[in-house]
DNA sequence: TCTTTAACGGGACTGTGGTTCCGTTAGCTG
DNA sequence: CAGCTAACGGAACCACAGTCCCGTTAAAGA
């Protein structure tokens, strides 16, 4: 009688709780893959996920809080991250990672999928910077890196050094079109670098 | 009994048909702009445009079409552009016109929605990359001029640096999240800017 | 101005995504 | 390991987006 305060899935987490989100969470990657964000009905994934086609809408409600929880999961995942010694070449394998996470057609259809579903919602934009931002944290310490070695100046923000070399990438991959190739990425890091090596990503620019 | 060829509207598209298209198209605008990508149904935009609801359908079918017929009618609208004396400035005006355009609540939310719909339709993302291109084209004349006048080097890819301003705001716009500021306008400026001179979108960068 | 017929639009119809009801299964606690 | 009940899941139900039918309106061309 006490009240539980909250979601369903919250009092038993475990067992077949567990195993059900896991499922449901799997096929709704799957199914945002093949069928793309608008073309999302939990039924479809209650089916893939050999579930009941309630306990989907009972624990996630919209296709909003399911994507939702899925980006959740997603961010748990982490990425190894390579190191160089330069910042230029650490840039270029980040560009390089990101080229390759777009351009695979799997990866690449559930990013789209993701973010026009963040589009449209805020409680998924809301998921959807919270992954990008633990995405951009594993990343930052290769500016600071630079930092500390005098290769750009003290105060730059590292994260905005990071985000420029995704953005060149992103931008082709949603907005402008065409092709993700390794030309794109390498001018990306090497922008980046330029920049930020010219303190534009450093507070006080005036001499 | 000649074959007419084609989609309702090309024959007569005079008069109460053109009306009818403006008032569809007009409605499409606004519901994007209030519901979304994800909650539009042509039902309502037919409603919206006092046009019946078999027309909207007929003439449209999708709402995947009637977002390209969006993005077409758009790209028709030129933007004015202004013209400083170096290319820095010129960037800059670039950046804060695009930063205004997607931190305006509306122009913002029907930018917003128009990519969610061209990222799960091919049909709208080639009339998205279409109006784009004819975006970025009227800008790419500010850095021939700057090449030019020997501010950037010769060989430089003037779509891609105009492309370059856009990338970070857009990045912020979809993916990062975080305020659309000044601040992050000229940043994008400078850094495209300094990357240009640097010689990084021109194509053979080896001294 | 008159004729032809393209295009519009009201209203009935249908398929399916989403909701509700209630019986069944299996986590958690003692 | 037994009881309590959270959470699952099948099936009937419902609302509404999208389709179809057919009469009405008004472009285009003579």
């Amino acid at each position: 009688m006490a009240a539980d305060g909250g979601e369903p899935g919250t009092v038993r987490p475990g067992g077949r709780t567990a195993r059900v989100r896991a499922a449901v969470l799997r096929a709704a990657e799957d199914a945002l893959i093949e069928k793309g964000f608008a073309g999302l009905d939990l039924a479809d994934v209650a089916r893939r996920a050999e579930a009941g086609k309630t306990t989907v809408y009972r624990r996630w409600g919209t296709v909003a809080g399911l994507v939702a929880d899925l980006l959740q999961d997603m961010a748990e995942r982490s990425v190894p991250r390579t190191e160089t010694g330069s910042l230029r070449g650490d840039l270029a394998a980040n560009a390089r990672l990101v080229r390759e996470t777009l351009a695979d057609p799997r990866q690449g259809a559930l990013f789209k999928a993701l973010i026009a579903a963040a589009a449209g919602e805020e409680r998924t934009a809301a998921a959807l910077h919270r992954f990008y931002g633990t995405r951009i944290a594993e990343w930052a310490p290769v500016v600071e890196r630079a930092v500390e070695r005098g290769e750009v100046p003290a105060g730059t923000d590292a994260a905005e050094v990071i985000r420029a070399v995704s953005a060149p990438l992103y931008y082709r991959f949603l907005v402008g079109g065409g092709p993700l190739d390794e030309e794109l990425a390498t001018r990306a890091a090497e922008a980046a670098a330029v920049a930020a090596r010219a303190g534009v990503y450093a507070p006080a620019d005036t001499p």
